[in-house]
DNA sequence: GTTTAATGGGTAT
DNA sequence: TACCCCTTAAACT
């Protein structure tokens, strides 16, 4: 599940539920009971999301430190209509490492890689290392000129470069092969090779592309769908007048009622975030089928040890 | 029942 | 480049 849209729209999905409260922390699975024990009960100040990086602010300058990894996830659920309806939390399922729970809100963390209490000087060190985020574009920093002067001085494939967080943070596999299909770039072309005004036009459809992934939860790359989710969210941002554009649509799509509940038996939750966009990519995972574009068949192979897709055909240096 | 793959990344070789 | 960690569900036998 996890690019970097993922970790920021779970920055702001928790700091909804939990900031301001003093959310309980365990540890179900019991991997992480004595870091829990150091969380418990204490005021949740906020949530933010660097790149890939979640970083959870507890009272007294105590941060939990999550990183999902390959296969974490990170679910939220309302499991109360209202904080007095005092309902019953459900029964965590499976490997929960780690549990937040407040009156209305219960969050369980699996498969993370990385889940730790660090320091606030252990946060900076670790946002130090990143590249700048798209979807922090317009703060400090969070410009591609950093990444222009990296690309400019490595033979490293473009395709490999994008997924490297210390050049950009936040790009993963999905996005990757998707953005340079859509921009016709050659995964291969070493950084050196790639112009400047290409780097920037990546840049620049990551800063459109990865809101729409916050908002929607979802990776979304393919002309038709942005140009639907823009105008959902633009609908949307005008019935809905100051409310941040990642709420806009899960929070009228999901299926509220059903919020919650587990029924016996059952590892899920009932409820399911309802998408109006099919998982549907260009070139992500559809190796052997034609490209979109031009016909000819999608190609695969690891790169940067994970496997790109792309077309071999019209995806060229530039 | 067992194997594999998955939107990641660190460390050892 | 290889292997390790994390967890689950789909795809195999």
């Amino acid at each position: 599940m996890p690019e970097g849209h993922t970790l920021h729209r779970l920055a702001l999905t928790l700091d909804r539920a939990f900031a301001g409260t003093r959310p309980r922390v365990s540890s179900p699975q019991g991997r992480f009971t004595e870091g829990a024990a150091l969380l418990d009960g204490l005021l949740l100040e906020r949530a933010q999301a660097w790149g890939k990086h979640l970083f959870v602010t507890f009272e007294g300058d105590r941060i939990l430190n999550v990183h999902l990894g390959l296969i974490g996830v990170f679910d939220v659920h309302r499991y109360a209509v209202e904080p007095a309806a005092a309902a019953v939390p459900p029964p965590p399922v499976g490997a929960v490492r780690v549990r937040l729970l407040n009156e209305e809100f219960v969050a369980d963390l699996r498969g993370a890689t990385v889940v730790e209490i660090v320091t606030p000087e252990k946060l900076e060190a670790t946002v130090a290392r990143l590249g700048p985020d798209p979807l922090r574009v317009g703060e400090p920093g969070h410009d591609p000129s950093r990444s222009l002067v990296k690309l400019a001085r490595t033979d490293r494939p473009v395709a490999e470069l994008l997924m490297d967080q210390s050049v950009l943070a936040g790009v993963g596999n999905v996005y990757r092969s998707e953005l340079l299909w859509k921009h016709r770039v050659d995964p291969f072309t070493p950084g050196r090779l790639v112009r400047k005004k290409t780097w920037l036009t990546l840049w620049e459809d990551l800063v459109d592309l990865m809101p729409i992934g916050v908002a929607f939860g979802q990776i979304i790359t393919l002309d038709d769908q942005v140009t639907r989710a823009k105008a959902m969210l633009a609908e949307a941002a005008e019935s809905r007048e100051g409310e941040h554009p990642a709420y806009l649509v899960d929070w009228q799509g999901g299926r509220e009622g059903e919020r919650g509940r587990v029924p016996a038996g059952q590892r899920r939750p009932a409820y399911e975030r309802v998408s109006p966009f099919p998982r549907d990519y260009a070139v992500y995972k559809r190796q052997g089928e034609p490209c979109p574009l031009c016909g000819s068949r999608i190609r695969t192979q690891v790169l940067a040890g994970r496997n790109l897709f792309w077309c071999g055909r019209c995806q060229r240096r530039h």
